[in-house]
DNA sequence: TATAAACCCTGGAGTTACTCCAGGGTCAAG
DNA sequence: CTTGACCCTGGAGTAACTCCAGGGTTTATA
């Protein structure tokens, strides 16, 4: 008849690995909860929807500080909700960015595969698109960011 | 008139920063360079090329452990060159399933947005959005994996 | 009641691919 | 001969987990 869950129900009911709790939990993402005589982690309802709005915005993409932010938000009822807002406008942008980066290279890599017909690693197409020729180098200053993707 | 290039301008001529080098060269992705006597790296215009080569494939969001397959190909000139197409390909499907989870991902936040009118936290379309509602949770094995985006 | 299976605990290491730093040595120009 | 730009090493830090060993606890079964 007790309603609080161990850290396998929890998870189960939040649809994340315990593991995930533990780790919320040790960032500070989430409070201590208590413990039983056994020392086992107990979780309320409460707790449990808020490990289930955690794991569904970091599906959505949302990063760990992100989560942080609207979790600090939402017991202040009163509160303009134009933050929420303004953090999901930067995400939706951030993926607007992926998708485009993702779609250039999807291009050219289907070119590459297309101009594959086989044959020997000498004459390889695509290991040739990839190798820089001979003669040109791009020039480029120092601290140039890699493609993160 | 000696070709060879200390570790910044092999850096510049590759485009990636000389940290990079040296990292590479750590997990065994390039061989060691020769040293001057002042204990400097120096790198002829083959090691350069093969900077470009990683450059240009960690560019097009090959891991290191795919550029590291086909580096290790390279000087096999007779061999098939059909691992090089297949591991493009993966990549390619790999790609396409990021895109397909942005887009979709996409629309869940553009859809969140337009319904947010500004307003309170309390009646916050996002963060409600976000939020398990209070009955319903979804069930799920252990170890599901979290969207990795 | 005994014991095995299933669950939980902690702390720490490993993952990817860098990035940055401190605390030094080396080299070229003025 | 000093200043500044470059180079060296080793190690720590990043994001967000993931997995493990070596324990303790709880529950179901024999």
């Amino acid at each position: 008849m007790n309603e609080r869950q161990t850290i396998g129900q929890a998870a189960t009911a939040s649809g994340m690995p315990a593991d995930n709790i533990r780790y919320y939990e040790k960032i500070g993402l989430v409070a201590k909860p208590s413990r039983t005589e056994g020392n086992y982690r107990t979780y309320g309802p409460n707790e449990v929807r808020r490990l289930g709005f955690i794991r569904r915005a970091r599906e959505l993409g949302f990063s760990i500080e992100q989560v942080r932010e609207m979790l600090e938000m939402t017991p202040h009822h009163e509160q303009d909700c134009g933050r929420v807002d303004q953090l999901t406008h930067e995400h939706l942008l951030s993926i607007d960015r992926k998708i485009a980066d993702l779609t250039a290279l999807r291009h050219e890599l289907e070119a590459m595969l297309t101009s594959c017909h086989g044959g020997t690693v000498r004459d390889c197409r695509i290991l040739e698109a990839i190798a820089p020729s001979k003669s040109a180098v791009t020039p480029h200053r120092h601290a140039v960011g890699q493609a993160k993707i």
